[in-house]
DNA sequence: GAATTCATTTGACAAATGTCACAAAATCAT
DNA sequence: ATGATTTTGTGACATTTGTCAAATGAATTC
């Protein structure tokens, strides 16, 4: 196995111990990508049915309204990147890129989905993986939905700093649904 | 097995047979529930691990922001009701809460999820309703974040049209992130 | 079916945020 | 380094939406 593949297969067998097999069966279909900034994972009103793994870098998740990007999230190391709604065979909603040179793994999920129906342990890891994002989305919606612009600014100031660091202020804006002048007036409290 | 725990088997078994003995072990842990309008099946604040499916009824599910409530989403016939964040352990952020007098199938999360490590069949039926819910909560998404008011209002009218018989204005705007008064003021054009 | 409660609409005003324009600061590329 | 590009900050003004108040309409209860 790759040594880069560890991460993401450990991240997703907490509840389970895979055997060497299933481990080696998953591999097969998992790539090591590295790629520059201002790479495009995915355009928008495509098909594509990949997911990914941060290893190292940070992605952007975007789509144009009115000839305006609006940003939907961020993801840095560790994060999945991919979405079912592709998977299930519809053209993407959002549009994918690099903000750093990353490297990252890539899932061919058309060829691991169906090996779930007949290797119990990989059908427990894709779920950890289903499960996992479900959680995420949930936790974007209580986000997105339960918070002010303003409490939504400071809990990623606080959860996630280094998102302040990497991605500039425009983008940030435009995922908490604000303008970039009324977040650069609330900066200045 | 009893009658009315068909629609949710089926619901969550489209891409798999379950085995008789398999349909036993999960109606096991189903019970048919007859409440009444008003009643509340999950508190905020509160720790809960059930699962609903609705058979026959309205939910409506919102939470306390200074004192007002403010509707995050509505069930209607064979929707899910539930959260994983809840089922992780943690206190529910939403309360729950009848429109109309409902019948509900309760899912007994606790005992169903550990048979997933014996039991394949079991694994992707439960990773069906994971899924379907993962979906469910990307098209939220997509609606609450990529939409304007106006368009959310014009596509659940044209996608939903039940909603807006059975479910008062009201809640319907907090759902829309409106007061009630900008949504009667859309509605008049 | 009368009374009471709840839901919806409308108007007047205030507050928040967006838009546009431009300046300053930081970053990038050669 | 330096010029070019991108990012961020600030002011003036317009627009949107919220808030409060009151009236009308609909539904529920006794």
């Amino acid at each position: 196995m790759d040594i880069l593949f560890k991460p993401f297969i450990d991240h997703f067998s907490t509840n389970q111990k895979l055997s060497e097999n299933t481990i080696a069966e998953i591999c097969n279909h998992l790539s090591v990508l590295d790629l520059d900034k201002k790479y495009v994972l995915i355009k928008e009103n495509q098909r594509h049915d990949f997911a990914y793994f941060v290893i190292k870098g940070a992605v952007r998740s975007y789509y144009l309204k009115d000839g305006v990007e609006v940003n939907t999230w961020f993801a840095l190391e560790n994060d999945m990147v991919g979405s079912l709604h592709n998977f299930k065979g519809n053209p993407s909603r959002e549009t994918i890129e690099l903000i750093e040179n990353s490297t990252l793994i890539s899932i061919n999920l058309k060829q691991v989905k169906p090996l779930m129906f007949s290797n119990i342990q990989i059908a427990n890891f894709i779920n950890a993986i289903i499960e996992d994002y479900a959680l995420f989305l949930e936790d974007k919606i209580y986000f997105s939905q339960m918070m002010s612009s303003i409490d939504k600014y400071l809990i990623l100031l606080d959860k996630e700093p280094q998102i302040f660091q990497r991605i500039p202020l425009t983008y940030i804006a435009s995922f908490l649904g604000i303008s970039r002048e009324t977040l650069s007036r609330l900066r200045a409290k």
